[in-house]
DNA sequence: GGATGATATGTTATAATATAACGTCCGGTA
DNA sequence: TACCGGACGTTATATTATAACATATCATCC
């Protein structure tokens, strides 16, 4: 919901995704198998968009004998559920903090660090229904990828 | 700017566009070369956005000898003078009908039609740089991509 | 427990998108 | 004319994603 500072206990992440997880899957009766639970450990190993292959090459290392369509049918389910969300500008995938809670899929993405931060903006969402409404257009689904820099990364820059 | 209406006359779009383009690059002292003067003719082929393979295909029909790197060279070129954007949902292109005007990048995209509606929302726009801002974000660029159906294809569909 | 159907996974091959690397040409300029 | 830099040609390859089909696993019913 906002920048992670640098060194926090990321393990506390972690296991509060996985846990929503867990949850999220039991209401709906959906079946977070081994290899599903285990993509979505690796995609919480930080909170940077990871590639598909990158997830592969990490599953390997782990022993797990997978091939492309292995993850990208785990990405698939873990999307479907709203527990990963792809970003687009990256193809890459990034762990969702808030599975079920309304989220429209908008992330800030800072250069510096490589992190990728999901909003939850309600005025964001706001404009883009009404400006979509002024020309005609019912929206379904939105995308919202902004590149910038985070203050971490800033505070960084300047001092130099 | 809106919604094109199915049966608009096109060609216009197309010499607006290029005209557009020629008086862009002339200020800036940009070499709008045969090669990118073409491919900026076939993304304006059509409202929609178009893959740069089947730019390629089209090219190559024309009876030019083009390789990937020819198409991705000009497409390069045609996104740095705001001649052209990319869809990031879709790994393609589309004219964009007012280079040089600030355009923050914002789309909309009809899944009826497939059409690809270039918005200049400013209130969008603020949302977005406020809901940065509160997170100590400063943003270098948006990408925003909205799905959804355009009033035409509504229509179309309640018809039935 | 065994049969059955649905879901999940394994495996191979290939499609679709994009770039690296290097050579050549061409237009402007000293 | 010699040179320089940008544009283009060409070959090869990297990266991302999916098709197609076989096999395995799980839940349920009998």
């Amino acid at each position: 919901m906002s920048f992670p500072v640098p060194h926090h206990d990321h393990g506390a992440c972690v296991r509060a995704a996985m846990a929503a997880a867990e949850e999220q899957c039991r209401r709906r009766g959906a079946r977070l198998t081994d290899i599903r639970r285990r993509v979505l450990e690796l995609v919480w190993g930080s909170h940077q968009p990871v590639g598909a292959y990158a997830l592969l090459d990490a599953l390997a290392k782990g022993g797990w004998s997978a091939a492309p369509p292995t993850v990208y049918r785990a990405l698939e389910f873990l999307q479907a559920h709203g527990l990963v969300h792809r970003i687009a500008l990256f193809n890459a995938f990034i762990g969702c903090a808030r599975p079920g809670h309304h989220h429209a899929g908008q992330f800030l993405l800072c250069s510096g660090c490589g992190s990728a931060v999901e909003l939850e903006d309600a005025k964001v969402d706001d404009a883009i229904i009404a400006a979509a409404a002024r020309n005609g257009f019912s929206v379904t689904r939105q995308t919202i990828e902004i590149e910038g820099v985070c203050a971490t990364c800033r505070a960084k820059g300047q001092e130099q």
